[in-house]
DNA sequence: TTGTGACTTCCAGTCCGTC
DNA sequence: AGACGGACTGGAAGTCACA
């Protein structure tokens, strides 16, 4: 359930941003198939690779959780 | 380090609120023993356990992240 | 540019207990 | 109430070749 949220999250800001999973992955020195694993909610993080992203992409960890927590909120009813 | 802070975060929280390691874990549908590590910084939440251990300590998750990313950009310098 | 299967290593998380 | 230990299972981390 969070899984697939958390990815649709992240597919959706890094698409905003115009990066490829290949940057991303770059940048936050994680692998890209691992990119690819976590937007479609096969994987989930953890605490610092939630870091990692935020920071890849630019945004502030509480920013991400947020849209998460957000989207998660409105997933439940 | 990432794990340490929140380890530190959480049990701040938690002493605030006046809840033990025991009813946090109950709460939050968490072993008691994993509390303490994660207290301690032996171990590091996945997305869902620092949703889990939010609910369970009335806050939101990014409320939650919010006081790690302040106390990790704190700590970097 | 991304999805996917296969794989290994390591850790998230549980359960038993003692101090 | 909480620190800490050992032993365990499932699943995340991390990487590869290939479609």
């Amino acid at each position: 359930m969070l899984e697939n949220i958390f990815g649709l999250i992240l597919k959706e800001i890094r698409s905003e941003k115009n990066i490829s999973q290949e940057k991303l992955a770059e940048f936050s020195n994680l692998d890209r198939t691992y990119i690819s694993l976590l937007e479609r909610g096969l994987r989930q993080p953890t605490l610092t690779t939630i870091f990692k992203l935020s920071a890849a992409l630019q945004i502030t960890p509480q920013e991400l959780i947020h849209k998460v927590y957000e989207s998660y909120q409105h997933a439940k009813k």
